[in-house]
DNA sequence: GGTTATAAGTGCGTTACCGCACGGAAGGTG
DNA sequence: CACCTTCCGTGCGGTAACGCACTTATAACC
């Protein structure tokens, strides 16, 4: 299904070695991911683990009162699913496809089976998980003290990282849904971005001009991620390399 | 060091069976953890796992500007230190003593060895860390969402599941930097759940009176990440039980 | 090509929290 | 006891984000 020189589709799947891929690699199917369909809910049963390619999912949690609150995100670096391995099965949060792409997909028992093995395989799913536990830690601190400007610039440029293009496919109703702002904030957010000349975008649809601005907009959220996956998980592939926050002086009050 | 037969030290310790417990025993320091002590901090090279019995720990993450914001508590029901056996051996967040008492600690190669024989205590620790991730999940969404007199109370019930006494010795400077708010902020909101009967307190010392009237006042995220822990740690003993916030309608907007 | 659903822009009052600058009080120390 | 550090109370202006109501623009669809 899946053959063993395809590079840059899922990094944890491309990091293992031949053998191990080997065997796993009839396990792997390859699935379409739609914008805005359900992997996961709170108590639901899964019944496979997700190695992103080309989608990404948001790992989202859904407050009673119908507010949401995004706790991560996950694309070709990682996998949805951790509690699969972890022993829990399920987990109270939630994930959705937040940008259409493919994925490939592995059945519960495969995976408990491989990871049982303690081989390559267990080690990188561990080692991810950790890099997803400083993510959502990450978030919540991020939550706490830095501004809906600041946290869209993270967000897109995360989502950038993880997708081929330099356009996003996303309405800003999404995007507030998942930051857990009002759509009013995303708005006036991008605005600022835009007139600053970062982004620019049109009705569903965000594209990057300028990088750097982006970068400059943001919090250190978005370097401290980064530079921790890449810490935890050097041997994984990864195009943009460690990154720091250019032009932000240490002290400097977000 | 520690005798087979003494309950309700700490919880994975004591879910352990008795030939696990016996052979790790031996290696189990016990140890007074004092207010303020840094257990880990970013980049530091962990020495040990702490399994604390009496004592609480705060897992937090300390921002550029000199802010920081708690991302979870670790008591009798946890252990301090996942990242050993995930692999990354460090973090970017840091680890404080917040309630002074004792606790036992291993030292990292010890619990990496027992961790990769794949027996009961590796299968607690990797269920611990996914009640773990839950919780910063929780902590993530509070952020964004709730009041600080609702985090306050839910921080407050959440130490005292965790300490025998009723008592916290806490002062509100230092909630305030746990929870991310200013100190005035806790003042206020702790001058409230005074003025209702909740709580009571004078310099330092906070004395829970009326239990349930913290739980009305908090917020979903308590019952949420207690119900979780008690779903994935069922053999943990647990003095609480499940719970779930009493008169809350469903749906009622936080 | 005109209609329509959906996305995005705007204005306005309200609120929770912030930053700051105090004053007062508790409790340990010499 | 007097002292003095530390903790807590309070007031005030400022601000980021909220909730709501409404308009305008864009793309898709018949």
């Amino acid at each position: 299904m899946l053959s063993a020189q395809t590079p840059h589709q899922n990094h944890l799947l491309d990091a293992l070695p031949a053998a191990d891929f080997e065997r796993l690699s009839g396990h792997l199917e390859r699935i379409p991911l739609a914008l805005g369909e359900m992997l996961y809910e709170p108590g639901g049963q899964l019944r496979h683990a997700y190695f992103p390619a080309t989608a990404v999912v948001s790992l989202y949690y859904a407050m009673a009162s119908g507010a949401s609150a995004e706790i991560a995100g996950v694309g070709n670096e990682g996998v949805v699913g951790v509690s699969l391995f972890m022993g829990g099965d399920t987990t109270p949060s939630s994930a959705m496809v937040m940008t259409a792409g493919y994925g490939y997909r592995m059945e519960r028992k495969i995976l408990k089976q491989e990871f049982d093995r303690s081989g390559a395989l267990c080690r990188l799913l561990l080692l991810y998980t950790q890099a997803l536990m400083a993510q959502v830690s990450q978030t919540a601190a991020c939550n706490r003290h830095h501004t809906v400007e600041q946290q869209l610039s993270r967000w897109l440029l995360m989502t950038l990282d993880r997708i081929p293009s330099g356009e996003l496919v996303m309405t800003q109703e999404l995007i507030a849904r998942m930051l857990g702002v009002r759509r009013e904030g995303v708005t006036e957010a991008a605005g600022k971005l835009q007139h600053t000349g970062a982004i620019r975008y049109r009705r569903g649809h965000i594209s990057v001009i300028n990088r750097a601005g982006l970068e400059s907009s943001t919090c250190e959220c978005y370097a401290a991620v980064k530079n921790e996956r890449n810490r935890l998980l050097t041997e994984v592939h990864n195009p943009h390399g460690a990154f720091t926050v250019p032009g932000v002086p240490a002290g400097r009050r977000y």
